[in-house]
DNA sequence: ACCCAGGCGCATG
DNA sequence: CATGCGCATGGG
């Protein structure tokens, strides 16, 4: 299995993906920074167009933003937000985000972003309601860190290959000592396209479900 | 009417 | 450590 193949032989056939989309207009920006974390709460065994609808709601009734969500009572903000599934447990995710960054970084998830990797990984970890992929996604997609983000395709598509292994960390391991040749940007803007590109060859293939 | 989606926390054995 | 279960909505 050569992940480095693979990832051209899908760039070749699905193009880039362009992930992580985002309505904000300045995509640097401590807004669309922000979608982007809330994104990767809300998306949570969730399909994105579901989550889209509650992220365009969120838009529309100014709730995208630290300070905002961390002022609404739970049962609006789970109003808002039920398109995307799990309502109740992902208004208090977001709750917990969202104090954890006005508590910790003042709101500003630039500032965060600014902290060594692993400690960061760890602190957001600790926070209830979000795991491995959750904070991965955020490093990865907000922060622009060389984290390389597991989901269930990428175990489906190893699968394929014969290859599995336990725990998301020896999946991660594998992918980015394979990859660890690359450096810097690129090495970002790799690990942001493959996730991209085999979540889309999954969406395809409704290959291997019986895989959990 | 079912099955699944860009998971996670928690209770058991 | 490792399985199993609840969480919830909308589209195929």
């Amino acid at each position: 299995m050569k992940l480095l193949k693979l990832y051209q032989q899908f760039l070749r056939h699905y193009g880039p993906q362009g992930w992580w989309p985002v309505s904000s207009r300045n995509k640097n920006g401590e807004a669309a920074l922000f979608e982007i974390c809330v994104g990767a709460i809300l998306t949570q065994n969730a399909a994105w167009t579901n989550v889209e609808k509650a992220l365009g709601s969120l838009r529309h009734k100014k709730l995208l933003s630290a300070r905002a969500i961390n002022q609404t009572k739970p049962l609006v903000l789970g109003q808002v937000i039920k398109s995307s599934g799990y309502w109740r447990q992902k208004t208090k995710k977001l709750k917990i985000f969202s104090a954890f960054l006005l508590k910790n970084y003042r709101g500003s998830l630039k500032k965060m972003f600014r902290r060594p990797l692993e400690e960061l990984r760890g602190e957001l970890l600790a926070l209830w309601g979000i795991g491995p992929e959750t904070a991965d996604s955020m490093l990865l997609y907000a922060g622009q860190r060389p984290v390389f983000v597991i989901d269930a395709y990428t175990k489906r598509l190893c699968q394929k290959y014969g290859v599995c292994f336990k725990t998301y960390l020896d999946y991660q391991k594998f992918f980015e000592r394979q990859l660890s040749k690359i450096q810097g940007r690129a090495k970002v803007k790799l690990f942001n396209e493959f996730h991209a590109l085999i979540v889309r060859w999954g969406k395809n293939n409704s290959n291997v479900k019986s895989f959990k």
